[in-house]
RNA sequence: CGCGGGGUAGAGCAGCUGGUAGCUCGUCGGGCUCAUAACCCGGAGGUCGUUGGUUCAAAUCCUUCCCCCGCAACCA
């Protein structure tokens, strides 16, 4: 007997800061997707997710809730756990960063690549910013504050471990070439050519000493292993990789990985750092990455601060798991961001899951239990108008595999779908409550009655990636677990009691219980502790009023206006300030504000600021904080 | 000129290897009664962002400009 054709598939391993929200559910159900695809098309599949638990912020997370960084990220990982199970995904194996053998496997993947050179002792000189957890070059950082944030960056100056990225470039483009589908969707390929790889890699910063934990190097005290060669390697030692020449069985049948489903903000992880280090490894590189769009609530991206986060288990345990998939699965395009929101959630389950299809099940159901008592034998007496039903299902089935066959889940959800609604249709054109009457259609009824059946059974099928649960419930309400998608393939039907597989939504009240809930969860969540300073610390930092006497753009910023100041010293202050999206020159010349006098200078697009003005963020809009009738150079406490 | 993506009916999207502009929701009208106030049919609604060009023919190819969004860069 052939051997199963196997393929690995894994989801990015999600980080133990917080609960996940639906966007990083979004991952988890797309690979689910494709993984429960794939065993229906007969592959041996494996599929790999996890959670990354090291870092910084972890630890930090974890000092701050009182408690070690193992029992914060043991809790955290368990909530993900919980997450990805309530939505119904099959995962084979579920790894921690913080298990021992993955913990091991890395150490000795760090030692190989020390060992031959491709990892190298450097000292780190830039600046560190906490809550983003990354560094910035000198030439990337000018002096004070974290790009990303704004917020205040440490000095880092450290000794640190170096991956040497430029050796590989060469073939890593190579790759590219010969493998023109590695990366999918083609867009993000050219993204990654044109910034990255085109103005030439810079070596990576794999280790850390500012923080402690982390996976220890274990030939250099003090050292941390940094996340890249921590978290990527999780998909070859999930699956028993190890340096030591003596891989797993499992690893050897399963790498490479056949994809790697993971978001588009870390493509660049990827298809950049991971394949350099697994040719450094000498390992195969994985066929293909599937970078998908994000999922977007409403306009905005997802965020605690706006409030706006919506988790994926609520949603499940309101309104099911396979509507969750469904949505999820059904609504994000390929390629741009998708969108949800309750709304649109719960008017896409009416429509899609309760009116087209559970309606068109519970119909059938119940005219088969109408009229024969539940038992269909033969397939009754064909006629010519059933051969657009049939060629439906048939181009369902068709056009459904070509659209699984190229992850355009979406597509394909929407031509099992067709199936549905061509069958609705059919009930309308052949109106079997109209051939009960007479007692000559029996035949013909019978016929109808068995084509709709096995329409039914064929979208269960087709949708079973999809939405697992119903299409399990399908199979158990028409008694047959026949998996063929052609249409004749059951020769009778014993079909159970109908009732609604998706009752509908009364959006109103669902809307009004959501509203609730949420404002009881609001109140918890929005005492933020701030770190108490002393007055001393305060009275380092000089405000100043001053009035704006000159301003104007600064070309070639987006978001940076110039500021001439009149500070009262005598001499002109120039600041530059990141307000250029709210105001414009005239709307602050002749204003007096707050500057703050002694900050270090900084260069912004070649202009020197001298100090910052003060407003407020509140993360949509920034208003600066201006003074009425003050004197410029009057000091502010 | 940093790189890339996008601008198509009220909303969300497809079409973009050129040949009468399509889908879902919404809306208006009709039909049916097996079914979860569900289902089926029909109508209204778009000069396909803008300018110029190629062509017998362009939403689809080339060009100008304008917006939006990622990434990158500068949110002192």
């Amino acid at each position: 007997m052939a051997e199963k054709k196997k393929f690995y598939i894994t989801t990015a391993i999600a980080y133990t800061s917080r609960k996940p929200h639906i966007g990083n559910a979004y991952d988890v159900v797309l690979a689910d997707m494709i993984a429960r695809y794939k065993r229906q098309q007969g592959y041996d599949v494996f599929f790999m997710t996890g959670s990354d638990e090291h870092g910084q912020k972890i630890e930090e997370y974890a000092r701050n809730a009182g408690i070690s960084p193992k029992e914060y990220v043991d809790k955290v990982s368990d909530e993900i756990k919980a997450v990805w199970n309530s939505l119904n995904t099959s995962y084979d194996k579920f790894i921690r960063t913080t298990d021992a053998d993955h913990e091991a496997a890395v150490q000795h993947i760090f030692k190989k690549l020390y060992d031959q050179g491709d990892i190298y002792k450097g000292s780190y000189e830039g600046k560190y910013c906490v809550p983003c957890e990354s560094f910035f070059t000198a030439s990337q950082l000018v002096d004070g504050k974290c790009p990303d944030c704004g917020r205040e960056v440490i000095d880092a100056k450290e000794e640190a471990y170096f991956l040497r990225l430029s050796k590989y470039q060469d073939a890593l483009v190579k790759y590219y070439e010969e493998n023109p589908d590695f990366i999918e969707p083609q867009s993000r390929k050219n993204e990654m050519i044109n910034n990255f790889i085109k103005p030439g890699l810079a070596d990576l910063c794999v280790s850390r000493s500012s923080f402690k934990w982390g996976i220890p190097v274990t030939f250099d005290e003090g050292h941390v292993i940094y996340v890249w060669i921590d978290a990527l390697s999780n998909y070859i030692t999930g699956i028993g990789y190890d340096t030591d020449g003596k891989a797993s069985e499992k690893y050897k049948k399963y790498w490479p990985a056949d994809l790697h489903v993971i978001g588009k903000d870390i493509v660049r992880f990827h298809t950049i750092y991971w394949p350099i280090i697994l040719m450094a490894l000498g390992e195969p590189l994985p066929k293909k990455v599937l970078g998908h769009p994000w999922v977007l609530v409403g306009e905005d991206k997802m965020s605690k601060s706006k409030g706006n986060v919506i988790y994926a288990d609520e949603l499940a345990e309101m309104f099911g798991s396979d509507a969750v998939r469904y949505y999820l699965l059904s609504e994000i395009p390929f390629t741009q961001d998708g969108t949800i929101t309750y709304e649109s959630f719960i008017n896409k389950y009416n429509t899609d899951l309760a009116n087209t299809l559970g309606n068109l099940v519970s119909r059938s159901i119940a005219m088969t239990q109408k009229y024969f008592g539940g038992s269909l034998d033969g397939k009754g007496a064909a006629d010519g108008i059933d051969g657009e039903l049939i060629s439906a299902a048939a181009e369902a089935a068709k056009n459904y595999t070509a659209a699984m066959d190229t992850y355009h889940n979406a597509d394909a959800v929407s031509f099992a779908m067709a199936l549905a609604k061509r069958a609705n249709k059919y009930i309308d054109e052949t109106a079997p409550w109209i051939l009960a009457k007479d007692e000559g259609n029996r035949e013909r009824l019978k016929a109808v009655l068995y084509n709709l059946l096995e329409s039914i059974r064929i979208i269960g099928v087709l949708l079973s990636p999809i939405t697992p649960e119903f299409s399990g419930k399908i199979a158990q309400l028409l008694g047959t677990d026949e998996r063929s998608t052609v249409f004749g393939a059951v020769n009778a039907y014993r079909v159970g009691e109908a009732t609604p597989l998706f009752a509908r939504i009364d959006a109103e009240k669902a809307l009004a219980e959501i509203a609730e809930k949420q404002k009881k969860a609001e109140k918890p969540e929005n005492t933020v502790t701030f770190e108490q300073i002393t007055i001393d610390d305060f009275a380092r930092v000089e405000l100043r009023a001053a009035k704006v006497i000159a301003c104007e753009p600064i070309p070639k910023a987006k978001k940076l206006l110039k500021l001439t100041l009149d500070d009262g010293s005598g001499a002109p202050r120039t600041v530059a300030s990141g307000i250029a999206q709210f105001y414009s020159p005239e709307d602050l010349i002749g204003k007096t504000v707050v500057v703050v006098a002694n900050l270090k200078p900084a260069v912004l697009c070649g202009v020197e600021s001298n100090g910052m003005i003060l407003a407020a963020d509140s993360g949509d809009e920034i208003k600066v904080v201006f003074l009425d009738g003050v004197k410029p150079g009057s000091k502010i406490r």
